[in-house]
RNA sequence: GUGGUUGUAGCUCAGUUGGUUAGAGCGCUGGUUUGUGGUACCAGAUGUCGUGGGUUCGAGUCCCAUCUUCCACCCCA
């Protein structure tokens, strides 16, 4: 027992304050979920891995925390390699030459839940029978990824997921923009940045310039412009095999800015040769003209060409949200299309569209821009002092009695010292205290007392009752 | 996964070129006050210097490993 207890890296204990806390956060989230028409489901912690496995690239299957088989998984396995190469059982050297995707697949079958949006296409399959199209549905459930843990980073975290399977419709874009808008407006967190680009536009300029092969590359290049800057941006799709005449191509691109009319239009003479592009900027349209109308609260959308989430299953429109200025913290939120997930297990066109809200990092910017509400904690109010067993025993009757009337009370458990009891009721933020000793007991009392301010009166339970209510 | 950074009392941090018994503030415990907390005054205790090895007569200080924190990549909420 002398080692100290540890949690592993990337993961967090939670304090009542700090629960509290969450709870609002997610409260309001699912408020704003129902509000829009989203009903809740659950999925498992973890899935087979083939479910998760090869849906979120390269980079993605590293991070995806795999589950040991249980039993004697080595044992099975040295049965595998044996049939496989026909060695003897027990040469380890042939386990030298195995590939680790294949060690990997043999002992282990089960990885914990990566994101919320391949359960969700894997539940929508393996439920198409029951479910009404179009269906919505959300989800606020802990998420794993094996990443090295930084501020705002962590091995176990919290999304919450609004998803519209079953409507190519853009209005279900232009909902999510609201609904993005609708939170953090509930959340008072004024000024986060909703941006958004197409993954069509993308397609459309990798078209342009000859890289249609190179999609991923272009974007991850691209998606860096205002982190390293143009030179380097343009020094990395060279590297990757993008030509210098379709780099070129690309110039009108780097100096992109203002309004959402103007970028629009210096896109249209890039992609005016490219269909796919052209249909994502008609999408990009409809939808900023949709929000003009409707107008938002306090969130501001913004065209940002360079937005290219790594995930490869969207297809049109992506979102991510961004902390207000000044803070320092990843996305807080991101989204998108896809046309073709569920197809990946087996149900082909059917388009869905969703949005995530990251918990923990709104948490952090909640914390940080002291945000949270100072009444959140919502703790007992009332403590009775203990003065003895015969005084303890009347006080419990009345703390009943407040408890039936809904009167969050409690009875200090031990006759202590009234400065240990006062104190304690002091670094709980107890507001009020109730002293009953022989005095208040003969004549059937109750002394309550303020804690602020000190005040106290001597009162009739029902006196004492209504000024707690 | 790559490179760097951090760890000393409950908390925030000092600690010199390696040298006797490791310090401060806040907090904590007790008392001034046996029916009154938060404010005041007095007194007291803080500790495996992250962990494990090594160098040295001697290590909080130097070296190695490991864990943790934060940062930059990668990627992402």
């Amino acid at each position: 027992m002398a080692q100290k207890p540890s949690i592993p890296k990337g993961t967090r204990d939670f304090n009542a304050v700090e629960v509290a806390k969450r709870s609002y956060i997610m409260n309001i989230i699912k408020e704003q979920f129902e509000l829009y028409g989203f009903q809740p489901i659950e999925t498992p912690s973890f899935e087979n891995s083939d479910t998760l496995m090869g849906k979120y690239g390269d980079e993605g299957d590293r991070l995806i925390f795999k589950i040991l088989n249980s039993g004697d998984y080595f044992e099975k396995f040295k049965g595998v390699v044996s049939d496989l190469s026909q060695t003897v059982s027990g040469d380890l050297s042939s386990f030298y030459n195995l590939e680790t995707s294949f060690v990997t697949k043999h002992i282990s079958e089960k990885a914990l839940r990566y994101d919320l949006t391949v359960p969700f296409a894997r539940y929508v399959v393996q439920h198409q029978n029951e479910i009404e199209f179009p269906f919505k549905r959300y989800q606020i459930q802990p998420v794993w990824r094996a990443d090295r843990p930084q501020k705002g980073r962590f091995r176990e975290f919290y999304q919450c997921d609004a998803d519209v399977v079953g409507s190519k419709s853009l209005f279900q874009e232009v909902e999510f923009v609201q609904l993005y808008d609708a939170v953090f407006t509930a959340l008072d967190l004024k000024g986060v940045t909703i941006k958004i680009n197409n993954r069509k536009i993308l397609s459309g300029i990798a078209e342009v310039i000859g890289a249609q092969d190179k999609l991923i590359d272009f974007t991850v290049a691209l998606d860096k412009l205002d982190k390293i800057g143009e030179e380097k941006v343009k020094e990395e799709m060279r590297s990757k095999g993008i030509s210098e005449d379709g780099i070129s191509k690309l110039q009108p691109l780097f100096s992109l800015q203002g309004e959402f009319g103007m970028q629009v239009e210096s896109l249209k003479s890039i992609l005016n040769t490219s269909e796919v592009g052209i249909k994502g900027i008609e999408e990009l349209e409809f939808i900023d003209a949709s929000i003009s109308k409707l107008g938002l609260k306090t969130a501001k959308l913004q065209l940002d060409v360079t937005l290219a989430r790594g995930l490869n299953y969207y297809t049109g429109a992506i979102f991510e949200v961004a902390a207000p200025e000044g803070v320092k913290m990843g996305s807080i939120g991101g989204g998108g299309r896809y046309d073709d997930l569920t197809s990946i297990f087996g149900k082909p066109d059917t388009s869905g569209v969703g949005i995530s809200f990251g918990l923990d990092r709104i948490y952090l910017v909640l914390e940080e821009l002291n945000l949270f509400p100072e009444t959140i904690a919502d703790a007992t109010k009332v403590l009775f002092i203990n003065f003895g067993d015969k005084e303890a025993m009347a006080c419990l009757q009345a703390v009943t009695k407040l408890r039936q009337h809904g009167v969050k009370a409690e009875l200090y458990p031990d006759s202590a010292k009234m400065k240990k009891q006062m104190t304690h009721a002091n670094r709980r933020n107890i507001p009020y205290v109730v002293l009953v000793g022989e005095e208040e007991l003969n004549s059937g009392t109750y002394t309550l007392k303020n804690m602020k301010s000190g005040e106290q009166s001597k009162l009739k339970f029902e006196e004492l009752l209504s000024s707690l209510q």
